[in-house]
DNA sequence: ATTCGCATGGTACATCTGTATCACGGCATG
DNA sequence: CATGCCGTGATACAGATGTACCATGCGAAT
C-alpha cells in the first residue's frame, strides 16, 4: 500500500528534523512547531504523523539508536580481515567516540536526551539501559575470546575490563563535546589505552 | 553592613533551590516561579536579586562548582596521614563518582547542565573546560610525583594517564546515573584499575 | 519630620507551547 | 453518482514562562 510507506516517510522526515534540532540546539528547543519548520511541513502534520510530543521523542530516540546500531555496524564491518577480538573492540569504541560529523552528531543528540531521561525513570529503564548493556556485553564477549587466544592477559577479567572501556569511551567522549580536547586527541588516547591493555 | 550579607544570603538560598530543582526534576523543569517557589519567596524576590534567569542559572552553576571543590577539599583533607599521591588520587576520584548523596546530587545537577551549556559555546568555554582540566592536572601532578617515587611504572605517561583516569570516573559516573550500576559496583571498578595501574 | 532609597509584593503583558477543533479537497468504494 | 474516510491546512485555546511595571512599607539620612 502506498499510504503506508509514506507514513513511515514522514515520520522519518520528521523524527529526523527533531533530531537535527537537537543536535544543533539542544532538546529544549525542539518545540513541535521548530520541528515542523525544521522538517518544511505544518504544525498539524507533526501532530498528525505523532499524536503526542512524548511519542514523536520517543519515536525520534529510538532511531537515534537505530543510527548508531547501524554505524557500528558499518564499522564492525571495516574492520581487518579477518578481525581479531582486539579489532572489533577497537572498531567498535572507536566508532562510538565523536571523531568525525556523524559520531559527533549522534553522540551530541544522545546527550541531549540523557538529561531529559534522567529525570523520567520508567522511560530510562527502557531505553537507557539497553543500549549501554549490549556494548558491555559485546565487549565482554570479545575480551573473553581475546583471553582464550592469548592476546590477552588472564589478569584481566572481561566483564570488569568491558565495564571499564564502556566508561571510558563514554567519558572520552564527553570530553570532546565540551571542548576539552578534540576527536583525533581522544581517540590516541583510546589506543593508547588499548595497547597497554593487550601489550603485557 | 548588614543589607550586603543579607543579600548573599538571599541569592544563596535562591541559587540553591535551582539546584535542588535541577537535580530533581531536570533544568527545564526550573522555571523562575517553581524556583521562587522552591525558596519560599515571592517570584518577584527572584527577579530582584537575579535581573535576569540566565543571571541566576550561571551564579548557581558557580556554586555548583564551589560545592565540588568544597567536596574534593574535604575528601582531600580525610586522606591518609601523609597521604601518597595514591591515597591523593583516590580520594579526588572516588569523591566524583556518585556514591553517596552529597556526590549524586552533585553529579546529576551537573548533567542537568551538561545539555544546555553543550549548544551556548561562550558559556561553555567559560565554565566547560575549567573544572575539568584543573582535575586533569591535579591529577597528572600526582601521577608524576607518585612515578618519581617509583610508586607507578615509569611506563605510564602522567598527563595521558590522567586524561584517561578523569575520562573513567566521568564514565562511571554517567553509568551510575543512568542506573546501569550502583554507586559501589562503581568504585569497586574504579579501585580494581587503580589497583592495576599502580600494581605492576 | 520629610525625603529618599532599598526590599518586597502583586500583577500585567507579550510570547511560546502542546493540544484540540473546524474545515476542505481528493480518492476509493458502494 | 453519492458517501465516507484520509491527509492537510488554519486557527483557537488554555496554560506556562520570562520580564516589566506599579505600589507600599520601612529604615536612615538630612
Amino acid at each position: 500500500m502506498n499510504t503506508k510507506v509514506e507514513h513511515e516517510e514522514r515520520r522519518r522526515q520528521i523524527a529526523e528534523a527533531l533530531l537535527r534540532i537537537a543536535d544543533t540546539q539542544g532538546l529544549q528547543s525542539a518545540s513541535m512547531r521548530a520541528v515542523a519548520a525544521e522538517a518544511g511541513v505544518s504544525l498539524r502534520l507533526v501532530q498528525y504523523y505523532f499524536e503526542t510530543k512524548e511519542g514523536l521523542l520517543l519515536d525520534a530516540l529510538a532511531r537515534l539508536g537505530a543510527q548508531l546500531q547501524d554505524r557500528m555496524a558499518r564499522w564492525i564491518a571495516a574492520a581487518g580481515n579477518p578481525p581479531t577480538p582486539r579489532d572489533l573492540i577497537t572498531a567498535v569504541l572507536s566508532c562510538i567516540l565523536p571523531t568525525d560529523a556523524e559520531s559527533r552528531r549522534i553522540a551530541r543528540t544522545y546527550t541531549a536526551y540523557y538529561a531529559l531521561v534522567l529525570n523520567d525513570p520508567e522511560a530510562l529503564e527502557k531505553h537507557g539501559t539497553g543500549q549501554a548493556d549490549l556494548l558491555e556485553s559485546f565487549l565482554a564477549k570479545q575480551l573473553r575470546t581475546a583471553r582464550q587466544t592469548g592476546a590477552l592477559s588472564p589478569v584481566h577479567t572481561p566483564e570488569t575490563t568491558a565495564a571499564l572501556l564502556a566508561a571510558l569511551v563514554n567519558g572520552l567522549g564527553q570530553s570532546v563535546l565540551g571542548g576539552q580536547r578534540d576527536g583525533d586527541a581522544a581517540l590516541a588516547l583510546l589506543t593508547h589505552h588499548l595497547d597497554e591493555l593487550f601489550a603485557p
